[in-house]
DNA sequence: GATGAATGAGAATTCATTCAT
DNA sequence: AATGAATGAATTCTCATTCAT
């Protein structure tokens, strides 16, 4: 009797994903047609649309890779750090992990992504779903850190938005004009800056 | 005898290159037919050829015109201001206009640009060139503003840098992610985050 | 587990290059249009770029095939014959042997490839090959059939040129002006100038 | 009172016809572009319409050219010709003329003429009807030299033919495959065979 | 006579997707 | 599960031709 063989559709899957964030490192979105990816997976053309119905639903998953990626790293580094302070930098080491770690594949897809979102709607929900939550986080850190410092927390809405501006700049900029950002420099500086930023918040008045 | 109109080579190139900033805008640069082009300007597809010889040209062109802006709309700020905090700032302010302005097509034709330079040799060129220019250029503002406050100029190189991803991440999200940067925040947040930075530098010792 | 129909693209690539045979025949290289190819060889037009990265690339095959199969018909002639005289002219029905069986679409296909050897470098270097080749062969037959019959064999270079000279000229005439060479005289009459040129040859003069 | 500037319509037409061929010496016959016929000839695309209501007219204009001048060269040398033999060697170094003076435009012109032929009905005409009238003309000087030595003329016409085959072969070899043919050896090489056919014709026999 | 911008109909080529095996 | 040949629509680009000036 014969046993139908352990499903491998998952680890396809993955591969085709990957496989899509190098070939778009070289060649962009579109540039990445199927059958690059499917060479680049190591299987054949058809192979692909066995897994995907279609070329955007793998943009589709490899997104949602990504963000699950980065949300284990923010969650591991979150979970140990106590106060407001050590959370934002929490979160934006996990967010800039990718680039210290050097992964260029990840670093130049997650840039196209935000490219592709452009014109995508799917990918634009994803996107800015995951890019509003992160900015969410990342003033209720910044609000926590004022409270517990005793500062104001006015513009925290607005230095969060500027923090998330921060951490995609870095991605865009590292995968689209390498040698302007100074290597291993991302994570410190996007530390330093938010914490001048809390620096510089106004104590808050005496009643 | 020549009896011919004069050239209107200039116009039409400008109109052209818009043309693809609006397109691009709403359907990325591979999804910018030629034909979407043209029609856009207002022209037959072969016009288009008539003044570009690839599309890739008037991607060229695209960013050459969008720097010339950049650049006017920097030194007709920087050159009114006196003192490193002041260059620093109209250099922020001059790249950071277009958001203010709202011209969606200028901010996501950007933002694209940067993606393609991932895999557009020339378009990289381009965009290093002038995101190294703009780095530098900050870069010396902050170091001026160190001197004259009597602080340490320490890490004004990754400074610089982080204000380059800041402006471009700026560009990204808006492109990218609509709603995430509170509207009319992106130019003075950005002075924010510099100033904060600045003050953070620690004074010179005496000797 | 692979399990896929034999590949079949040696009898497509066969039926491509034949079917452009035929379409030049009627409309020339630049005529042939890649639809109008794959329409003659029964299939869609994205399929000759399946099996041919260019069109220029099912020339260079089939010049490739028109050669081998030339060069065929010669061996199996030249094979049975003894003797200069006998070589030459099994060289010469080889040759010749497609103006005989009318196969229009090998003739005009054959005059044409030496058009388009004018501009097209690849096209030129193969047609250069075998047009040296078959003139070395003839200038070899001419200089053995003299020296068996005694004669001087001055002059061989250019009475094996002009032999070229006169097989491609009744490919380009027969391809051109139909009508002006009398139906099935092309060998016969080849055979009698390589002859008559033979008989020139004066006898060497004894020591 | 103002006079017309006389016409340069005659100079321009001859101009462009030769830029024609010395494109298509390069680039054939359709990658002859009417701009880079233009250029050649020194005036803009639209002037080139000016004199020629199509491309295909122009060709049609250098056709007639190439083969008035051939006429005339034949004339001049035919009419100091007495006797069959020196008007069939008249005719072959009228035609030849043009490899000896080494022309390389006027060579791959008319080769190229005759592979246009195949497609181009018009061409065809005019290419087939200089063709035959040639070979009517070596024909009849074929038959006048037999005739006047006593040989029987029998064949005559594919003796003919022949010739033209060779005379077309000495172009389009010249022009395809450059090297083949030792230079200057067309029109001595077709003297020879031409004169060594008239040899192989038997005596009549007598009465 | 002549210019050169503009047109628009194809051309070659690419590629996501389908499907028989 | 997987293959790879095949499709056909879409894309970029070319170019003969037209025409206002």
């Amino acid at each position: 009797m014969r046993v139908a063989p352990p499903s491998n559709t998952r680890e396809r899957r993955e591969a085709i994903a990957l496989a899509l964030a190098r070939v778009m490192a070289r060649s962009g979105y579109d540039g990445a047609s199927v059958s690059a990816i499917a060479s680049e997976a190591g299987i054949a053309t058809g192979g692909v649309h066995y897994h995907f119905a279609s070329k955007a639903e793998i943009l589709v998953d490899l997104v949602e890779r990504l963000v699950a990626v980065a949300e284990l790293r923010i969650e591991s580094r979150a979970s140990e750090a106590s106060g407001g302070r050590s959370v934002l930098v929490a979160i934006l080491d996990g967010l800039l992990a990718l680039t210290e770690v050097a992964d260029p594949a990840a670093v130049a897809g997650w840039a196209l992504i935000g490219a592709e979102a452009v014109r995508n709607q799917e990918v634009r929900e994803l996107y800015s779903r995951w890019t509003l939550e992160v900015r969410d986080r990342l003033r209720d850190a910044y609000r926590t850190a004022c409270r517990e410092e005793g500062r104001s927390a006015r513009g925290a809405d607005r230095a969060a938005a500027a923090l998330v501006a921060l951490v995609e700049g870095y991605f865009a900029v590292a995968a689209g004009a390498p040698g302007v950002i100074p290597a291993g420099s991302a994570a410190p500086a996007a530390r330093g800056v938010a914490l001048a930023m809390l620096d510089a918040q106004p104590p808050l008045r005496q009643r």
